[in-house]
DNA sequence: TATGGTTGGAACGGAAGCGTATCGACCAAA
DNA sequence: TTTGGTCGATACGCTTCCGTTCCAACCATA
C-alpha cells in the first residue's frame, strides 16, 4: 500500500539476482511432495518444507498465494514429466498388460501410494482440491483411453462401450490393490488381471444391463 | 508416578459417579468421526473432538492412551454396528448387484468417502494404522466373500477361480468411481457394472494366464 | 561502474494444540 | 451417613506453525 506507482509503470524488468531462482522452485516442489507423503496434507506445515528445501518461508509465500496453490502448481510441474508416450501394442491384452506394468511402476513409488489417497480424501474436502484431483484424473484418463480407442478401432471391443465404466475397470483393481490393500501383485498377478479385465471389457455394453 | 499402590492392589471397584459414562464415550466416537471427516487425520485436534463432543480433554485422555488407540476403538465400535446379515440370492448376478447396492449406499455417506482414502493414506504411514486397515479390509471381505462362496458352489463359478482377484474386482471399481472420481452412479450403472464383474469373474482362473 | 529492484533468510507477535496437573462434583459401597 | 475414588472441566507451560515485516546480498541493466 505505500509505493503502488508499479501499477503506473514498471521502470524496469527483474533482473540479475531479483529473478526468481528456477532451481529452488523446484526445490520447494520436491520438498512440498516429501512432507505431504510423510505427514499427510491435513498436517503439512510450510515451514517445514521450507527447511527441507534449504530456504526461508518468504521464498513459498513469494511464490505462492497459499498452500492449495502450491499444490497445484506442484502437482502441475509435476504432470509435465510424467506424460510420457507409449507404445501401442498388437492386441488389447497387450496394450492392457502394458499399461498395468506402468501403472504398477508409479504406484510402487510410496510418496505416490500415500499422497494420492490423501489427494482424494481432500478432493472431498474443498473443491479448489476437487478440482485439482480431476486434473489429474484427466491425465489418466487419457492414457487408458487410448488403449480403448485403438480396441475399438480394431474391432476388439464393440463400438457402444461405455466408455466411462471400461475407463474404471482398467485402473480400479490395481488401484485397489496395491494403494486399498496395500500389496504390490507379481507379474503374474498382472496377467491374470489383464485377462479378467478384457473379459469385462467385451461385456460392457450399454443396453444390455437388464437386472 | 506419585501414588502407585494401585499396581498392589485395587480397594474398592469403582462406583457411583466414578464409573465412566457410555453415553459420552459414544459422543466422543462420534465427534471424533466428523472431526476426523472435516479436518482430515493429521489435522485432527483431540481438543475440538472434546468441545464438539461437550467434554472436556480429560474425558479423552483418560479413555486412550493415544490417537491411534482412540481411532482404533472408533472404528471397532463402528465395526460392530455395521455388521449386517445379507439374504441370498439364486443367482450369482443378483447377489452381486444387492453387494453393489449396499456398498454405494455407505459410500454415499460423506463422512465414509472422506475418512476411507484417509485411512488408506495413514496406512501407508504406520504399523498401527496398516493393522487397523487390515482389519476393516477383513470385515469387509467377508461380506463379499460369501457372494463368491455361494457362486462357486451353485456352480457360476469354476472352483480354480483366484479368489483374491475375484474380491478386488467385485468392489474396486465401484471404490474407484465413488471415491476416487467423486461420482455417484445410477442404479442403472451398477446393474451394468454387474455384468461386467460377472464376466471378469468368470474369466478368474489361474493357470490360464499366458502373457 | 553505479544502481534499481527483487531476492532469500531471519525475527516477530499471535493463535492453536499438546499433554499434564488440579479442582469441585458426584454417588454407590461400606 | 460417611467416604473413597473417579468423574468432567479448567488452567498451565510448552511447542509448533502461521503470515508478515525487515534487511543485507546480489547482479544484469543502463
Amino acid at each position: 500500500m505505500e509505493r503502488n506507482r508499479s501499477d503506473e509503470k514498471s521502470r524496469r524488468k527483474p533482473s540479475g539476482a531479483a529473478v526468481q531462482r528456477a532451481d529452488l522452485t523446484e526445490a520447494l516442489y520436491r520438498a512440498f511432495f516429501e512432507e505431504w507423503a510423510e505427514r499427510g496434507f491435513g498436517a503439512l506445515s510450510l515451514e517445514r518444507v521450507a527447511a527441507r528445501a534449504g530456504a526461508g518461508k518468504a521464498a513459498i509465500y513469494r511464490r505462492f498465494p497459499s498452500r492449495l496453490a502450491f499444490a497445484e502448481a506442484a502437482i502441475s510441474a509435476l504432470g509435465v514429466r510424467i506424460a510420457l508416450p507409449e507404445a501401442e501394442h498388437p492386441t488389447l491384452e497387450e496394450d492392457i498388460f502394458a499399461l498395468l506394468l506402468r501403472a504398477r511402476a508409479v504406484l510402487r513409488h510410496p510418496l505416490v501410494r500415500r499422497i494420492l489417497p490423501d489427494l482424494h480424501a481432500e478432493a472431498a474436502r474443498s473443491h479448489e482440491m476437487r478440482a485439482i484431483n480431476d486434473r489429474v484424473a484427466e491425465a489418466r484418463r487419457k492414457q487408458a483411453e487410448q488403449v480403448l480407442e485403438r480396441a475399438v478401432l480394431r474391432d476388439e471391443l464393440p463400438a457402444r462401450i461405455d466408455r466411462e465404466l471400461a475407463l474404471d475397470l482398467l485402473l480400479a483393481p490395481l488401484y485397489w490393490r496395491m494403494v486399498v490393500r496395500g500389496v504390490t501383485p507379481s507379474r503374474d498377478d498382472l496377467a491374470l488381471q489383464t485377462q479378467v479385465i478384457t473379459a469385462g471389457l467385451k461385456a460392457a455394453n450399454r443396453h444390455h444391463a437388464s437386472l
